[in-house]
This record gives structure tokens, C-alpha cells and sequence, in this order.
DNA sequence: ATTAAATTTGACTATTTTTGTCAAAATAAA
DNA sequence: TTTATTTTGACAAAAATAGTCAAATTTAAT
């Protein structure tokens, strides 16, 4: 399954944009964009939107993508424990 | 929809249990279990599975319960925004 | 092969969220 | 009405999350 990391990931390669300027719009660090596209990190709620700006991609088929992977993880950690 | 909290207060309540015995054996404060009991608070893990011993119920079934209740609540937070 | 650009890593700090403690207030029962 | 139980809220402690930064690594360009 695709994550979000991977999607926004792709999206930002397929335009050939450097994180530098992605993260530079978004206002955040590029280590953390680094890191969510790599589903180290968790993006926000407000990031999800500004990413589906800045992609210009359907607002609430980004924030499914973001949601689901939010679901996965916490019952991953479930099933660990 | 039947939450944990009410699920466990009801098992409490049925065997004429006060917060005070019952957050006794399971070693927290009955605020906390007061709390837990009106969804105002979460249950961890291990407090489900004790819960799950001192009722006597099964374990599984009680865990599915708490864990319905987490997503639900990670999405209603989401809805709101 | 060297230089430059882009990405990743990790240590550190700051902020937010969660969890625990306690005593007083409120409610219910005896 | 007194006693037991439950609820409330303020506060502190602990844990989890988020942000910052610079150095290390990797990739691309010349």
C-alpha cells in the first residue's frame, strides 16, 4: 500500500522540485519534510491541506491518505504490544 | 454505541462494587477510574487487561472494545477540524 | 574526479499532550 | 443528618511530539 509519505514524495519528485523549495513554501524545516516523506515523521492536519494546495491534488483525497495511514499506525503499535 | 467507560462501569455497578476497591486492585488513583468510566479519560493497555482479569471477562473482547473507542475518538477529533 | 546541490541523520531544545496526585465539592445512601 | 461514594478541578510530573540546526552522506552536474 502506498503511504503518505511515499504519495507526497512522489508528487514532489515527479516535478522535480528540490525539498528545499517545497518545504521553503510550506514553512517548515526540510529535515521534516525529509522525514515525513520517509513516514518518519507524522505531518499535520494544516500541512495536509497546504501540501494539497501546493500539489494542487483534491484536498480530501490527501487528507483519506493521511487519515488512513494515522489508523494504521495506532493499531499497528496495538498488535506489537 | 456502548463505550469501554460504560462497558466497565456497567460490570462495576452490577456486582455493587465502589470506585474505591475496584481502583484499589487495579493500583490507580479512582479519580482516574472515575474518569476512565465517563470516557473522560483513556485506559492504557494494561489497565484493560486487568480490568479484563478482575471482571472476568475475555480479554480480547474487552480490547476490541478499548480499541473501537481509541479510533473513534482519533476520528471524531478529526471530523471537528 | 571535483565541486556543488540535495538529502538524510542525529543530537539537542521547546512545546504540547498525557498521566498522576490530591483535596474539596457534590451527590447518593444509610 | 452523618457517612460513604463519586465527581471535579487545579496542579505537578512525565512522556510524547514537534522544531532547529549543522554535519554527514548521497546524488547530480561540470
Amino acid at each position: 500500500m502506498e503511504t503518505f509519505g511515499s504519495l507526497i514524495k512522489n508528487l514532489r519528485e515527479s516535478k522535480k522540485l528540490p525539498l528545499r523549495v517545497v518545504s521553503a513554501y510550506l514553512d517548515i524545516d526540510q529535515a521534516i519534510l525529509s522525514k515525513i516523506e520517509r513516514d518518519l515523521r507524522k505531518a499535520n492536519r494544516d500541512l495536509v491541506i497546504k501540501l494539497s494546495t501546493y500539489f494542487e491534488i483534491d484536498k480530501n483525497e490527501l487528507l483519506v491518505a493521511w487519515l488512513s495511514d494515522k489508523l494504521v499506525l495506532e493499531l499497528e503499535d496495538e498488535e506489537i504490544a
